[in-house]
DNA sequence: AAGCGTCTCCAAAGCGCTTTGGAGACAAAC
DNA sequence: GTTTGTCTCCAAAGCGCTTTGGAGACGCTT
């Protein structure tokens, strides 16, 4: 059922029945309810694609899914995308979902924006210096950065947690309890967001005149295989570490394990504070032993983006709001304790 | 830029550029040539939604996300969708999200349907006699359902896993290893694939002569939180299960830690087998005792789905596959053992 | 009675693409 | 020299919608 089908049942032009299912004031009140029913007895529903090259908007976000081999499917991006989700469905927007490897991301982007099936997306898993914010700037439709961007001068609409500050505030608390040498389980070293949180560490351990060890911090995918496979590395040592940070609860779980697996215990031999997105499947309470972390929730996040873009759409700009960057929190449980003797 | 520009620039037709772009014989190689070249510098791309309106085709799936308070985010769902975004990948596709309540099922899938961004969708979390594939019949775009529905006496293009050869064959083992008191977590009772899998459990204990009692079955969303509540609520009662069997890892991640809470071992004092769709996150060899699953990967379901969704939009129907049936692989560890005397 | 708003409604253009039905140029065939 | 066929290319229609620029009908004022 479309238009025009929809015109010659009931006898009037596509252009009353476009303006009466719209609320336009130029048709009769009697008339539109004529239309309005028709429409909902017909089932009609105005054909998306085809509004979208008449006004230039469908309604529609669009993101760019990063595929690799080593990790399959990344749970903080499903937790992001939840909270996508939900925004949407408010709104009663959807979104297009495009996958690219890591090289083809630009592409992408170009690929998804050209294709007119969107009015809007975000970009993640920023990178120093990544030129994907001054192709977005010069592409046509309103974005969102999740994460930033360092060593970027011009300025850009974006969302992020203050991971530099989450991870000072938990490195300070590990030396108050005494704990002098630490070990870091990051995300991969380019990506933004484990650069700054290194920083973070790094500078609260130099206000202290202590340094990272370099060989006590991994930088790599953000699964619970590398969690456990360099946590037993650092255990290995002879030197081993008595507090560790870790950038995600998903390396905390593969950490824990290797902890166990070496006959220690997290909290009385080894305190750990990992990094919290809040994701629904991995709760810090319910480790075996209840870990303290820095917690934001991916998922707000990824609400308040499809906030802002919706709003960005719909043509409510908000230059004041373009920077807005969220404050973790730091939650304290059984897994840290007092440094060893 | 668009085809029209692209025309003034070169001094062609559109026809001529749209032909030289997408292979047609008729255009001189030449010409042809310098078609590319052009599009090359320029970036042009042909936008999708005009694409879409002149040809039908817009070169992407869809599919609708379920939206639950109570479950913000199905990590099932997230690795399928893993599945299917390598195979759109691979064929340059792209998908829709649309997410709905469940209430509104089926009007997201009337709306994805008429909106025109999709060119096929499959369905998921089937429940009994569900009216969608009636639905979907009725509509005209490509669909597969994943999973099945009970009690539908029409034909449907499905893919599904064996649940109920699954799930009795896993009891089966447990009755050889001397269990006669079995528990189940199961997935909402609803669902086409949790009902199977119960029934696949009450086959194979009914031919020992035993039923499953149902004070010792819960039906919940599959969190890890509901598999720790009930199995803790199971191993209160003064005649508790020595043989579990969970519908998910997610809930033998709960189920363990209730386990581990009451003071008992898991295989030394209580079997249990899950099953585990793969999930990348949950690997049952990384459980603190290594579990025995029947394992079915969920992301090459969505691989597969993605295979045949594509296949029927580029015109390449095989009626012969359209009923698929996977069987999944028993696999021992250390979480099952002779029943306790 | 003519003129003027005000309500309603409509025909047609346009969004960017593909595709149909030629048209023109040129060479080969008669 | 005319006809036929083959290569290239193009103008225009059409996909389903929105929107611009009226047009007709009606009632009111002068």
């Amino acid at each position: 059922m479309n238009l025009k089908e929809l015109s010659n049942l009931l006898g009037l032009s596509q252009t009353t029945i476009s303006r009466a299912l719209n609320g336009y004031p130029e048709v009769n009140e009697e008339t539109r309810a004529r239309v309005l029913k028709a429409a909902e007895e017909t089932g009609y529903r105005p054909n998306r694609v085809a509004r979208r090259l008449a006004t230039g908007k469908v309604g529609s976000l669009g993101i760019v899914m990063p595929i690799t081999p080593e990790q399959p499917v990344d749970i903080h991006f499903a937790e992001f995308q939840s909270g996508l989700a939900d925004e949407c469905l408010k709104h009663d927007f959807h979104f297009v979902i495009m996958p690219a490897e890591r090289e083809q991301e630009e592409q992408a982007i170009r690929d998804l924006v050209s294709s007119g099936s969107i009015d809007g997306y975000y970009i993640a898993y920023m990178r120093e210096r990544d030129p994907r914010i001054a192709m977005a700037k010069s592409l046509p439709l309103p974005f969102v950065v999740h994460g930033r961007s360092m060593n970027i001068a011009e300025d850009y609409p974006y969302l992020d947690v203050d991971n530099e500050a989450a991870f000072s505030e938990a490195t300070e608390h590990l030396l108050e309890l005494g704990h002098q040498r630490f070990a870091m389980l990051n995300g991969p070293a380019d990506l933004d967001f484990a650069q700054r949180r290194r920083q973070g560490i790094e500078k609260a351990l130099r206000a202290r005149g202590l340094a990272l060890d370099p060989a006590l911090v991994s930088s790599t995918v953000m699964t619970d295989g590398h969690g456990f496979q360099h946590m037993a590395r650092f255990l290995e040592r002879k030197d081993p570490p008595t507090a560790v940070l870790c950038a995600s609860t998903v390396l905390a779980l593969g950490a824990v394990r290797a902890i166990r697996q070496a006959g220690l215990e997290v909290g009385a031999d080894i305190s750990l504070i990992a990094h919290d997105d809040d994701l629904h499947l991995l709760r810090p309470e319910h480790f075996s032993t209840p870990l303290s972390t820095t917690r934001s929730s991916i998922r707000d996040a990824g609400r308040r983006v499809a906030e802002r873009l919706i709003a960005a759409v719909n043509g409510e700009e908000i230059d004041a709001q373009q920077r807005e960057l969220w404050r973790a929190e730091l939650i304290l449980r059984a897994s840290t304790a007092m440094a060893p003797a």
